[in-house]
DNA sequence: TGTACATCAGTGAACGCGCGTTCACTGATGTAC
DNA sequence: TGTACATCAGTGAACGCGCGTTCACTGATGTAC
């Protein structure tokens, strides 16, 4: 069989890769085949040889996306270091209100990207969503070595602070305004987690 | 002059109220100029009678819906009343993470309907957004008499946590979870309101 | 009060562009001999 | 090793539907006399 058996998996790969890219700055509607096609250095006809949809490409994006960053948090959480709990947890916020997030307009988080695209989305694509919230919740709990050291309802919380808290800086036109969200944000979230 | 002065007014905010619905429930893609005028009750071409294109129906009717909402809240944040800041932060918790908002699939606040078409849109949207956001901020601020009763962090942080809760619980397909989230985000926002 | 007229909100057919999708093809690559 | 062949990833023109927008019209309503 013609090109290396490889080949075919990459090519799908750095479509995955260029939709998830688009789709998060713009969005489900917005992003167009010949869009993902051309920024992946190809041609539009081509894109039917890996997908059956577009809507098939939207969930191979988000939910390669979701899932990869849900098995890097649980594998954080699970980890058998000797970091006490408290640290993973702060890592996370720190990194998750950081300005740098904040600015990342490909790489952002998708539960702050597509909140309202995903929420409108398919049952499964939504599921998605719900493993990588499940992920970050876990670590929040911290239920390494089998304990917990938060409780859920903290836990959650904290999704929803930091979630919300990037939501609305996103969002907010005044940057300076956006920038005090997501610092109140994060302080309030380190005393949480004291 | 024929029809009432008030008659085309009238039948804008009817539009803009049909509008206003379809807008928050599917975003602002999925819903046509079909849709939006025959939900009012008239035909495709009347549209251009009351508005220039899509996208000014699109401001019209979310920042109606915005700065109506932010005015109440402004209003409820500057009673003159005998019921403490507490009592004004409270209650707005106490509908804002209420499972009735959570199901108002029509009547919800934008906020928690349209966080990433808003991120998507023109600065004047945005605008009108930063605006409601200000109003929940003041109110939590509980800017009445002149002083206030809570710092702006722990302001700015309780509206990320009921706009995170509530972004969510909307996206989660396992209801039960949706409901956890929305509970932990009400009662910790409760907590900080001690 | 009644009738002719002027206005303009509302109608619905038609237009045309954008974009998802299809399809006949091309040409790069691996295999057979 | 070199050459002919078969496969199928990739190409780009074309199709057709959906929807925003336009336009010639209709008919309801207020005004003039």
């Amino acid at each position: 069989m013609p090109y290396s058996s490889e080949h075919k998996q990459k090519t799908r790969s750095s479509i995955v890769e260029s939709a998830r890219v688009l789709f998060n700055r713009h969005g489900f509607k917005d992003v167009t085949i010949d869009m993902v096609m051309e920024n992946a250095g190809l041609t539009r006809g081509g894109f039917y040889n890996h997908f059956n949809s577009k809507e098939a490409l939207y969930k191979a994006a988000v939910s390669s996306f979701l899932m990869g960053r849900g098995a890097r948090w649980r594998a954080d959480a699970g980890i058998d270091t000797t970091k006490h709990d408290q640290d993973m947890a702060r890592q996370m916020i720190q990194g998750y209100l950081s300005s740098e997030h904040l600015g990342d307009l490909d790489g952002q988080c998708p539960m702050i990207a597509l909140p309202s695209d995903i929420a409108r989305s398919s049952p499964d694509v939504q599921s998605s969503y719900q493993e990588l919230l499940e992920a970050m919740v876990w670590l929040f709990e911290g239920n390494s070595n089998g304990h917990k050291a938060r409780s859920r309802q903290e836990a959650l919380s904290l999704a929803a602070l930091c979630v919300g808290g990037m939501v609305l800086a996103r969002t907010l036109p005044d940057s300076a305004l956006a920038e005090e969200v997501r610092l109140a944000a994060h302080h309030t979230a380190f005393e949480m987690t004291e």
